[in-house]
This record gives C-alpha cells, structure tokens and sequence, in this order.
DNA sequence: CAATCGTGGCA
DNA sequence: TTGCCAAGATT
C-alpha cells in the first residue's frame, strides 16, 4: 500500500492560495486531539492560566528567541516589580536593565519600557484589544501581536514562531525553505486555518507547546505525538528533514578592546573600594547596559604594554598596574577579546575618566545592569560580585 | 531586505 | 575547550 493510499479522509487546507498542502485527517479531529493533548500534557508555567494580558505581553517579550529555562529566572522577579504596564512606564531605566540583565537582546527591555508608556498614553494603562492597536505598540511584531491576541484575549488570530515553524512543516512536508517569503506565505495561511475553531488561544500555545517537547528540532518523540496519524513526515518522510532551511555560513568578526579594572578607596582604611563604570549607549550592542571603560585596538593577539600606556596617559593614570587579564565574550555575531589592566589607585590620585563615570561599590553595581563582558571580567580580575544575572536588589 | 542584536545548551 | 545554533523585531 502506497502512503497516500493510507489516508482514509485526506482534507485540503482551507486556503486558497498555497499549493498541494493536506493533512492525514480533517483538520477539525487534529485540532481536538492537540488540544486534548495540551490540556493533559502541558507544562505549568507562571505566565501561563493567570489570564492577564500584561504577564502575556511581558513574557511574549521575553521569550523571543530565549529558551524557557532562561526566562524563569526573569519573569517572576520583574512582574513582581512591575505588576501593570504603568509600574513599568513610571520606572527609571536603570532599574528595568537590572531587571533585565543577562536575559540578553536588551532592546526587548527598551521596546517594552517605551511600549508600557504608550499604554499609559494611549490606553489609559490598559492593554488593548484589538490586533491591530497591539501590533502598533513598541517592541510588538506579527508574532506577538498575534500571541496576545489570541492567548489574551482569546481571539483567533494566527502566529508563527520556530516552533509552529518546524511543526507545519512536518506535519503538511513543507518544502519551501523557510524562511522564503512563499514558505512564510504558507505557515501563515495555515496558522490562519488552525487558529480558527474553539479556544484558539490553547490551540496557538498547544501547537507551540508541541513544537517546544515533543516535536523537538533534533529528536522529535513521534511515539508520544498527539498528531502522529495525522503527520505526513512521520509517515511519508524523515521528521528530521523538516523544516527545510538553508544553512548560510555564520562568520563571526572578531573585535579586540583594551580594559581597565580601576577602583578607589571609599574611606581611610581602604577596606571598601569602588570602581569606575560607564553606561553604553541606548542603542546598539548591550544597549542601556554598563560596562568598564574600554578601548578598541586594532590587533587580536595580546596587546603591548605600549598601547596601555598610551591610554592611560589619556587618563592620567599613572599607577602601576595590579595584574592583567584577558577573557573572550562570544556573542552571535561577534567576539570579543577583551585585554584588562587592574589599577588600584591612591586616594590622592587624580584623574581624566569621561564625565558620564560612576564610581559604584560592589553593593551598588550588584544593583546595577552590568553588561556580561564587563561582569565577566570583574569575575576574572576576582571582585566578589554576588550576583550574576538580574536580580535587580 | 539583509544585517543587527545575547545567551546558554549541546555536540 | 571551542564552535554551532536557536528564529523575533527593528532598522
């Protein structure tokens, strides 16, 4: 018996314009049996059943392109400090970057500071209901927009992230490489077609949920798949071979920084010290973050003792140097090596750092968004800070 | 539209 | 240890 042969009430996807997708079953009996599935099978967790659309919103945000594990650590610390949209507007930016810290893409963190505020201007503190107020927010694109919308608000709108992705793909053999614009028209077209019955919301998260434990991108568990019967890959093709994507070579450009680890005495007996930190730019890499000043150079290898001095006469510094220590930051585009020097000055040392430095004890940059470069580096160099992502207190 | 933007898990 | 990789919004 040929594959095909095996479908007893093959149905075509309801759209009109892609081409040749069906499923091994009517769309209405796949849909009951994701569900039912979920409803036994899905994971609890804090942002999920409260039925509030600012913890949905805030934790949409955080999941982008973050694995769940991560964002545990985050979710419950920041909606305990900024329970509704207008907590979060009213907040100095300091306080949502240590909130933030270590979460990574920080510009998630602005959007949503700056999307918070126009809640409060627009909508009077509350979130809106409709796709397309949602989708005008800072920070809030199809995916998210669509995500509110239909977990929030229970409406049936369609969303496609990696996970419906990769689960489209197999269950309907999706050729196209998807992230083309024809294989995008697709995935949306069929996320349109599932989200339309009975609790789309579920339904959205059910099909993301299956993507995240079951239909896993390396090892999907088919045997406990809810929708085996009904996938086309797992009867006709290799899950594995879905979604087709096409691999374009990741060339990462090294950067080499020259650092410095310089601190101070707070008092007479020297016993506290605090060191000298500069914010980064809003924008940008580790935007809003802090970071220990820094110099680019241009060579890779370890620098001459030289191209410090030069610096630091710069600065003024004149003490000599402590130690040296290098580390390597790897982020997905680019690396850093970064070459420190830890001065540890007298008090009645006087310098020329930029205007915008802090000088911050350890209580104090512990409080504050230390970008991980920098707070790998005081790692390094031994300062005992207590904290390694963002625990904000 | 292609490049940019973090981090941590895993081979 | 090092390198590869995930897949959402913005510019």
């Amino acid at each position: 018996m040929s594959p095909l042969e095996e479908i007893t009430d093959p149905i075509i996807t309801r759209s009109r314009d892609v081409p040749k997708l069906y499923l091994r079953a009517p769309l209405d009996s796949a849909r009951a049996d994701l569900l039912s599935w979920y409803d036994q099978h899905k994971r609890s967790l804090p942002w999920r059943d409260i039925n509030d659309p600012w913890s949905t919103w805030v934790s949409e945000i955080m999941l982008q392109q973050t694995r769940v594990s991560s964002v545990l650590d985050y979710f419950d610390r920041f909606m305990d400090r900024f329970p509704t949209p207008r907590d979060l507007a009213e907040a100095e930016w300091d306080e949502v970057a240590s909130l933030w810290a270590g979460l990574g893409y920080y510009s998630r963190a602005r959007n949503l500071w700056e999307g918070a505020k126009q809640v409060v201007e627009r909508h009077h503190g509350k979130v809106p209901q409709t796709l397309t107020e949602i989708k005008a927010l800072k920070g809030v694109g199809p995916y998210t927009a669509g995500a509110i919308c239909s977990i929030a608000f229970d409406q049936p709108t369609p969303i496609v992230d990696g996970n419906v992705m990769r689960v489209f793909a197999r269950l309907y053999c999706v050729t196209e490489e998807m992230r083309s614009a024809p294989a995008q028209k697709i995935f949306w077209r069929l996320a349109s077609d599932w989200a339309e019955g009975e609790r789309p919301g579920d339904l959205n998260q059910a099909i993301m949920e299956l993507g995240a434990t079951v239909c896993t991108p390396k090892s999907p568990t088919c045997l406990f798949c809810p929708l085996r019967d009904v996938c086309r890959a797992s009867h006709e093709a290799d899950p594995l071979s879905f979604p087709v994507r096409e691999r374009k070579g990741v060339k990462r450009a090294h950067e080499s920084w020259l650092s410095i680890v310089i601190s101070r005495p707070v008092n007479r007996s020297g016993e506290r010290r605090e060191y000298a930190l500069l914010p980064r730019p809003q924008s940008g890499l580790l935007g809003g973050q802090w970071s220990l000043p820094m110099k680019r150079r241009e060579g890779i290898g370890a620098p001459l003792e030289g191209e410090f001095n030069e610096w630091f006469s710069e600065l003024s510094v004149v003490t000599p140097k402590v130690k040296s220590v290098s580390i390597k930051h790897a982020f997905t585009h680019k690396e850093w090596s970064l070459w420190a020097h830890v001065i540890e000055l007298e008090e009645t040392d006087d310098l020329t750092l930029p205007n915008e430095v802090k000088w911050l004890e350890i209580t104090d940059i512990d409080r504050l968004a230390l970008g991980g470069p920098s707070l790998k580096m005081m790692l390094a160099v031994g300062v005992e800070l207590k904290r390694r992502r963002g625990s904000g207190r």
